[in-house]
RNA sequence: GGCGGAGUAGCUCAGUUGGUUAGAGCAGCGGAAUCAUAAUCCGCGUGUCGGGGGUUCAAGUCCCUCCUCCGCUACCA
């Protein structure tokens, strides 16, 4: 049985995601998740909140609230919202976690032993109003370059010059609008990457199997310039973990945290203790993901991200790790995401455009939306979310090809049998043929689905369900039913057993109308099909079942059209 | 500006290392069937493969150039 650590890039705590965010992360993730847990192999599948930054603190001062407290909230909301979108995480944890806080010490205060970090004095933008240090681009004032009067401290966005906060003309605080701004000195620590550039490039070229997105942005960072620069992992704030090398002191750091990007990657190990921790289980069992002295060799390491977090995923958490000297299993394959846009633009969170996660399931459930954004997903290009497209797939995929499928076999068996699968004929060559057709395809599924070929995999797996409908077209139980009623019954009872099969192959997509489906048929048998005539033969006759409900009611164009107007401006 | 991605049928997209008449789904048109959520199945493609130039026996695929869109550009995360 082989192992699965897989981990989906972590959400950020600042608020609900949209499908932009879902699609490129966390759903692939599961899909791949719930894949190889249904082909039996053993899986750990990780996700967490990505709780420190200065948004978040913002955010939890817009909202009036402690930041400890708006974190907890939040987390507890997007908690919720990923367990009714199916998400099937092992464990969905916290980077403000006690485990998180004391690992991301410890792994400071290994890179320090390995001379892998040096202190730095600069010079930054302190707020008298805020009572903050202010990252570049919470500094607003007058471009020098064009004039325009709403440039960032870290680029216009007007004429796209780059810019450093005191260039700005008559800056002021993004935050408050005060103007009352200093230069003040302030001393923060260096991740020394450029030591290990090397390193990490070779790491990089002996990935001959990723994505050229991932690989191309890594190589981009790698040689651009001077090549990989050391980063600040440290930020004058109150919220996030105290900088300690260890469980030591840092001398000269007091009041400083560390910096997001370098605990956050850190919280996917943390994120495994915590697993364990809940239970009350030793921590061998987590180490056994994540050391690779302590049985993690035969791991494979999987991470799921959009294209935007590739750079911290390929070089400064590889650095983290290969620094520290320490065993930690390493990724073994990077499955980054281009961008999915809405009705023409992009998604946004700050401007609140686009449909996000609670909304989506307000209107529908989780199943149509996980069918056509994985159908849909911006593997090779960024993609394009319109209602049009979502209510013609959806119908046409779910509803009559799928859902239509479920409805015809039972009623007729119903109306001719009873609701129990029939007894008698045997295969023709129709039967044959069909066996031969569905194990050439599930084959090819599961190879889409082992390369995490999304779009590819949901293409093949349709083309399953299409198989049926063929197959019953063809075959016409209802015309044979007249003439030879063993027949009929034969070709029924095939049809009810390849709705247990297409309950199986289908649940990594669609796992709430899988799961209704063997409800359906009254059986909990959900065995990965290895011999398709053996998967066919798992109903048999004389096995009582109940003709389900409409599996996905269809999307009526008045709906559409009210969901076009509902979510056409930005969610206030 | 630099780097990367994209531009293929009305729409959404496939097209491996250059190799027979460039494909799929949807939409559209025609037909079959009547078990089913008016669902299903079969048949039907005259596309300057973004423009131009080049290499080659052969280019959607390789090279050059130009145009358009998008992302990233290291202190948002």
């Amino acid at each position: 049985m082989a192992r699965y650590l897989i981990t989906s890039a972590i959400p950020y705590i600042n608020g609900i995601k949209h499908l932009g965010n879902l699609v490129g992360s966390q759903l692939p993730a599961d899909l791949f998740a719930r894949f190889q847990r249904g082909r039996g192999n053993e899986v750990l599948f990780l996700c967490a909140t990505d709780e420190h930054g200065t948004p978040a603190e913002l955010a939890a001062a817009k909202a009036g609230k402690p930041v400890a407290e708006y974190c907890a909230e939040m987390h507890e909301v997007q908690s919720d919202i990923a367990n009714r979108f199916g998400l099937s995480f092992d464990h969905f944890g916290r980077s403000s976690s006690p485990q998180n806080h004391r690992l991301t010490q410890h792994f400071a205060g290994k890179l320090d032993e390995a001379g892998l970090i040096r202190e730095v004095s600069e010079r930054q933008v302190y707020s008298n109003a805020d009572g903050r240090f202010l990252p570049d681009r919470y500094i607003e004032g007058t471009c020098p370059n064009c004039g325009y009067d709403k440039a960032r401290g870290d680029q216009c966005e007007n004429c796209t010059k780059q810019l450093d906060p005191t260039d700005l003309i008559n800056p002021r605080s993004a935050i408050s609008g005060s103007t009352d701004l200093k230069v003040r000195e302030t001393k923060h620590l260096y991740l020394r990457q450029s030591a290990l550039k090397d390193e990490l490039d070779s790491w990089i070229d002996s990935k001959s199997d990723w994505p050229v997105l991932t690989t191309s942005i890594a190589k981009k960072w790698l040689h651009d310039g001077d090549g990989l620069q050391d980063r600040g992992i440290t930020r004058d704030l109150d919220w996030g973990i105290p900088v300690r090398k260890g469980e030591a002191e840092w001398p000269g750091m007091e009041g400083k945290v560390f910096y997001v990007w370098f605990d956050a990657p850190i919280e996917y190990i943390a994120c495994a203790k915590e697993w364990t921790d809940a239970r009350g289980a030793p921590d061998a069992e987590w180490e056994r993901w994540w050391r690779t002295d302590k049985g993690a060799d035969d791991v494979r390491y999987i991470q799921f991200m959009g294209k935007d977090n590739v750079p911290f995923h390929t070089l400064s958490f590889p650095a983290t790790i290969l620094g520290s000297g320490e065993p930690w299993k390493m990724v073994d394959h990077l499955k980054s995401f281009n961008y999915l846009n809405y009705d023409g633009g992009q998604f946004s969170t700050s401007q609140g455009r686009g449909v996000f996660m609670d909304q989506a399931l307000d209107i529908l459930p989780a199943d149509y939306w996980r069918w056509w954004l994985l159908s849909h997903a911006p593997e090779s290009s960024d993609s394009e979310f319109t209602w049009e497209n979502f209510q013609v797939s959806v119908n046409k995929d779910l509803a009559d090809v799928l859902g239509n499928f479920v409805s015809r076999i039972t009623k007729f068996c119903r109306s001719k049998f009873g609701e129990v699968v029939p007894e008698g004929g045997a295969y023709g060559a129709a039967e044959t043929a069909l066996i031969e057709n569905l194990t050439t395809r599930i084959r090819a599924y599961e190879g889409f689905m082992e390369a995490m070929e999304v779009r590819k995999s949901a293409q093949e797996l349709r083309a399953i369900w299409v198989l049926g409908n063929e197959y019953l077209q063809s075959a016409a139980p209802w015309t044979t039913f007249k003439e030879d009623p063993e027949t009929a019954a034969m070709q029924v009872r095939l049809g009810l057993n390849l709705i247990r099969l297409y309950a199986v192959l289908s649940a990594p997509f669609i796992p709430d109308a899988s799961a209704r489906m063997l409800a359906a048929m009254q059986t909990e048998d959900a065995t990965w099909p290895g011999d398709v005539a053996e998967a066919l033969a798992a109903l048999p006759a004389g096995h009582a079942f109940t003709v389900p409900d409409v599996l996905f009611a269809k999307i009526a164009d008045e709906q559409r059209e009210d969901w076009q107007t509902r979510f056409a401006g930005v969610r206030t």
